[in-house]
DNA sequence: AAAGAAAAAAATGAATGCAAAATGAAACCC
DNA sequence: GGGTTTCATTTTGCATTCATTTTTTTCTTT
């Protein structure tokens, strides 16, 4: 990908936005100067810029060899979807979670997930359920060679394909949204440090996909939950363990 | 409506970003400048632009009093939040919702609330149920006295109050946003012509609060969900019998 | 006279410029 | 010497300007 923003001029261009997409923009916006937003979006997502650092507009017009003006809209729109905050006259700066901001996100991601299962086991294909299932077997055998990276790999492939298998573009949508502002905090190795949760989370993979397969749509919708539910609890248990902990495993 | 914007000068003071509370604004990007979104978003639900319409820069720049900087990048800001779509080089549209859409919309919306139930099960007072209560009796006199107006309204009051007694302000303004969207079109009346459905959805915001009252978070969610999929079902019917009606009533 | 081509007009996307506000620093006062 | 005030620098927000692109109008050609 060119990664545009060759703008007239001297255009920089050494953006780096080689990035991995892997599913982040929540509205592709068309064609935008699309680039800038996603690229932008990724800039921060990845965590170049700390917690509550103010947005340094004449740097990042360098960065991505712009002007101003369109470095702002992208900005507001960030705003918008809740990655960085604007104040009156002192700028952008970067939105940094509560443990109260951090406990209402995973509630509504698992409030999305819930509402995917639900939708999912309307419309799923044998098919789809069969690939999920491919999977799923494939993060169990992760889940017994305790490699969490492969584990946390299917993990996240399993609960996109439930959303995708929603057939809902407007929920996919929001979903991807809200994952990409939770990225920012990389609490990731949710379950690491803690071998029962580990266990217990794929118990609840199991679960899961029986539910999927029945067809049991508000018995997943609980199920799909409560298992966010349960991360997050393990994420707050840990992040009182470690005051903060920076993983760069993806 | 004068429309503040009193444009550069004098301006400022009218900030007030002392309330946050009640949470309409989809994300009050704290106090941009922010009437103009505000302003703006306004302008597009109340749909003072036809579906599809290009929406003129130049003429909102004269109506509003301000030049086409902010303004776009307000644009660019509720493309985001999907009311308007920007084609490439050929400005924005406003964005005319597909039976598909809508679809998607009401299902996300039965999403948002059914996880509302769930969440305000496990926090709701006993005031503010019987609060809650209180509105419900409120709104079965307007059903039994054939008020469609004053049902419409107890009956908004009611899903607002069960959202707020989430506890949860991302949900809340996610709630918003999605409501403001779908709030463009005016369905409104889903039941001013259907009496049967009328009395279906009265039983079922009986079993809404009886469900609360026992703080039986799952079942809630169920029923919540079940009943916004019976008002998309409402409005889909009414749809076809009906190409599109414009109600002014609120 | 209709269809297509060329030119004019308008609009879009982005850069630059300018006034107001904020931030930081030096001078001043107590 | 500590605290406050004033002044310079930087930054923000918006208007204006400019280069393209699109759209409309007009003119040519068969």
């Amino acid at each position: 990908m060119s990664m545009v923003l060759d703008a007239r001029k001297g255009a920089a261009a050494e953006a780096d936005p080689s990035g991995p997409a892997t599913g982040e923009a929540p509205r592709a916006p068309v064609s935008l100067h699309g680039e800038l937003l996603a690229a932008l979006r990724d800039y921060l997502v990845e965590g170049n810029l700390a917690d509550g650092a103010r947005v340094p507009e004449r740097l990042l017009c360098d960065r991505f060899g712009i002007s101003r003006t369109p470095l702002r809209e992208a900005l507001k729109v960030l705003a918008a979807e809740g990655l960085i905050e604007l104040l009156p006259n002192r700028g952008a700066r970067v939105r940094a979670l509560s443990a109260d901001d951090l406990r209402e996100l995973f509630d509504v991601m698992g409030g999305l997930e819930s509402l995917a299962g639900r939708l999912a086991c309307e419309r799923v294909s044998d098919e789809e359920v069969a690939e999920i299932e491919r999977v799923h077997h494939e993060m169990y055998r992760f889940y017994l060679r305790r490699d969490m990276h492969g584990y946390f790999q299917c993990n996240q492939e399993i609960h996109h394909m439930i959303v995708a298998a929603a057939g809902n573009a407007t929920l996919a949508a929001t979903y991807a949204s809200f994952a990409g502002r939770i990225r920012r905090v990389r609490y990731s190795a949710n379950l690491a440090t803690d071998r029962d949760r580990w266990g217990e989370a794929m118990r609840e993979h199991e679960a899961i996909l029986d539910a999927l397969r029945r067809r049991a749509g508000s018995e997943l919708s609980d199920i799909l939950f409560m298992h966010l539910r349960n991360k997050r609890k393990a994420a707050e248990q840990r992040s009182v363990s470690e005051a903060a902990e920076v993983e760069s495993e993806d």
